[in-house]
DNA sequence: CCTAATAATGATACAACATATCAACACGTG
DNA sequence: CACGTGTTGATATGTTGTATCATTATTAGG
């Protein structure tokens, strides 16, 4: 399953759709650019002092809208982002030990889904899929 | 799909996990048993003055623990609330209108989740599928 | 039936996650 | 360089819960 990766230019996604290039939002893509890995928005927020916490929320939520970043729930319904590197539809499994997020697609999908809305009521206009999974990093740890 | 809906007596259920039948706890019930559709405790403790927010969040705990509730993520991670009529695996489809919840089983997911586990790294230990439906009571509406 | 042990409650505070407000500031354009 | 608009960050507020803890209710035992 290649996913054929193409980590796009994060500044770029933003000034296409017509916002500013601006030194905190830099601030906050460079982090990201390291941090794609599964993270919270706080965490995010801590490690960039120097910039408001409330525009860290706005340029992850740009992001969000652009299709770039993800925000995931995690078994207990806490949030999870990630930043994504397939533009299509596309699934996300997560560590439940250490939040790790790993993007899959999955063809069959489709199909599962055409089933399943010829018997439920009601008209399906979206979905959500999440794995959560045990990493094979956190695995080799022998379950700490 | 006939799902043998059993509507379980909800107070037995804390009786029998060793849980006192007080006062407020039969008053969530009381509401439980009517408003099952799909709800939030915080509507659930509104609609309850006399019992402490608290404790309306810790009975639902504590069905939530027993199973017979599940808490769901709307597509904005937002969480709604649904008496369950199953016991074994089962999905939800909410309503991004209304909130209303439908249950369904879904067979071939197991094969899919297969699938998928031989696909990716890790191990999976759980997951979350959820439907976004408009349901046939709101569309009736005419979109509104 | 009364008492002692224990479970449960509710008021309050706090925590995590996030958005609204708004004055100050930066940017790009004419 | 001045104007308009986008952006920022401090602060307040909102939502969704959980922790604390003194008080109250329940139950089992004598």
């Amino acid at each position: 399953m290649d996913l054929s990766h193409h980590t796009p230019n994060l500044m770029a996604v933003l000034e296409n759709r017509g916002y500013r290039a601006t030194a905190p939002r830099k601030a906050v893509v460079e982090l990201l650019e390291q941090k794609h890995e599964g993270f919270t928005v706080e965490a995010l927020s801590e490690e960039l002092p120097s910039v408001g916490r409330a525009t860290v929320y706005r340029t992850i939520k740009l992001f969000i809208e652009a299709g770039v970043v993800c925000k995931l729930p995690m078994m207990d319904g806490s949030p999870v982002y990630s930043l994504s590197r397939v533009d299509d539809c596309h699934y996300h499994s997560v560590c439940v030990k250490c939040g790790a997020v790993a993007e899959f697609e999955a063809a069959t999908v489709g199909r599962l889904l055409r089933a399943i809305g010829a018997d439920i009521p009601g008209q399906i206009i979206n979905h959500r899929i999440e794995l959560y999974v045990t990493c094979d990093y956190c695995r080799a740890d022998g379950g700490k």
